[in-house]
DNA sequence: TAAATTTGTCTAATGTACTAGACAACTACT
DNA sequence: AGTAGTTGTCTAGTACATTAGACAAATTTA
């Protein structure tokens, strides 16, 4: 007779065991070059079998956090996370210099569309109104860290898409519209699981949680000049207020 | 419009689709009252079979955001997720005022404990030295919102335990210890999967996700006085920056 | 009333998740 | 060299996840 266990919840026990792990790595309970309890150990801990924490360690040697050496154990390879900054004056840039070498943003194109409720509303303009969409994917040295959307007012800046290509900085970019320093009103955080498409761009593995950001700039005047929506890889950044 | 499928990343697609859906209600696009489109037409949309969708509302029916009528539709019976707003002066009780009519916190005891490397550094005292070490449970109309465990100075706040389960409240705890004013100073947001215990105290499906703040309170001569770690479930909160 | 639409229930088949036990391969220590 | 400890691989069985099709039950529309 095999025991049940605990009601599944629609997460893999071995999804889970990667997210405790991952947890003690980047949290600073377990530092680069430790070597991690024995699969017996980790097994009895999160009462699973051996060989369901053996997947779980192996997602994690996929992502590089750990390595398994036979005969010797399983040790930490890579371990912290990034934190971004967010206040008053919240550059993405800016924000993350001092912790990455290298830096870049892939432009996912632009499009005008007519505005939802949300973006509407934080844009202070009326619903169906005409706005400029754009799309965009950071990454620091190599990773994919942030994947954003941003919703700017079609009547001021019809063009910002091709500014934005061409000047390849938002900073720039309000600059051209006159916009000398913009400031941060308003940030919401929540978060949620990756969908199909953020899993693929910031290359997560399925089921991976983004810690979502919508946030509102308003110019020197405390106009809002636009609304962004971005996600982050919720094991590769924090956000720190 | 939200896409999944996603193969065997360890969370299982009616939770997503449940993430999904309950994101939609959430976030706006459908209020309360609303129908959902038809299980057929949802299938559609997340390449899923009709089944499956049903599990997910399920699910949802069972946590009360939606209900079904048969021959109807399913129908979205409660939307709003509340918003906490992170400050200068950020007040737990003050912050959810005209969002909630009843407010009530459980303290789940207290005890001394040696400092964590990251309390010690969150505290500016040596880790390893005596702190005190409180543990709470804070529902709003009934639901558990958030869970919450706090450090403080063993030094100065030895008896902060006993005052707070006298005073039923941090800032007349810190009043108590001569602490007219403090402020916060820093507040680290991340996010990952509920624990087995945060699963039971905050009455989350396992697999549900919480976005958890580490906070440090400052009082007015800029001393660090307490090191706070909340768990808010994603799923009803959101931190307005 | 009849037809169309929508949710509710049942059976069945296939692939994934998890458990269980056994043994091989490798490393470190005595 | 021998032994204990650790990771790697194999087989196999049970429960869960997902798909598929069919029909019943309730509601709305024509």
């Amino acid at each position: 007779m095999t025991v049940l266990k605990d009601v599944s919840g629609g997460v893999a026990l071995w999804r889970q065991i990667v997210d405790a792990i991952r947890l003690d790595i980047v949290g600073g309970k377990l530092a680069a070059g430790d070597r991690l309890p024995t699969e017996a150990v980790l097994a009895e801990r999160f009462s699973a079998n051996r060989h369901t924490v053996r997947r779980a360690l192996a997602v994690l040697a996929e992502e590089g956090v750990v390595g398994a050496e036979q005969g010797r154990g399983t040790f930490v390879r890579n371990a912290k996370r990034l934190s971004y900054p967010i206040g008053k004056r919240t550059r993405f840039r800016e924000g993350l210099k001092g912790q990455v070498e290298d830096f870049s943003t892939i432009r996912l194109g632009h499009r005008l569309e007519n505005a939802s409720a949300a973006a509407a509303k934080a844009l202070g303009i009326r619903a169906g109104a005409k706005v400029v969409r754009v799309e965009g994917l950071t990454s620091a040295d190599g990773v994919p860290m942030s994947r954003s959307t941003t919703w700017l007012d079609y009547r001021r800046f019809a063009d910002f898409g091709e500014q934005l290509e061409q000047l390849k900085s938002f900073t720039k970019a309000f600059e051209s519209y006159g916009i000398a320093d913009y400031s941060r009103a308003s940030t919401r955080i929540s978060s949620r699981h990756a969908d199909i498409e953020e899993t693929k761009l910031l290359k997560l593995v399925p089921g991976a949680i983004v810690l979502v950001s919508e946030a509102v700039d308003v110019d020197a005047g405390g106009t809002p000049i636009s609304y962004a929506l971005s996600r982050f890889p919720a094991e590769r950044m924090e956000l720190v207020v």
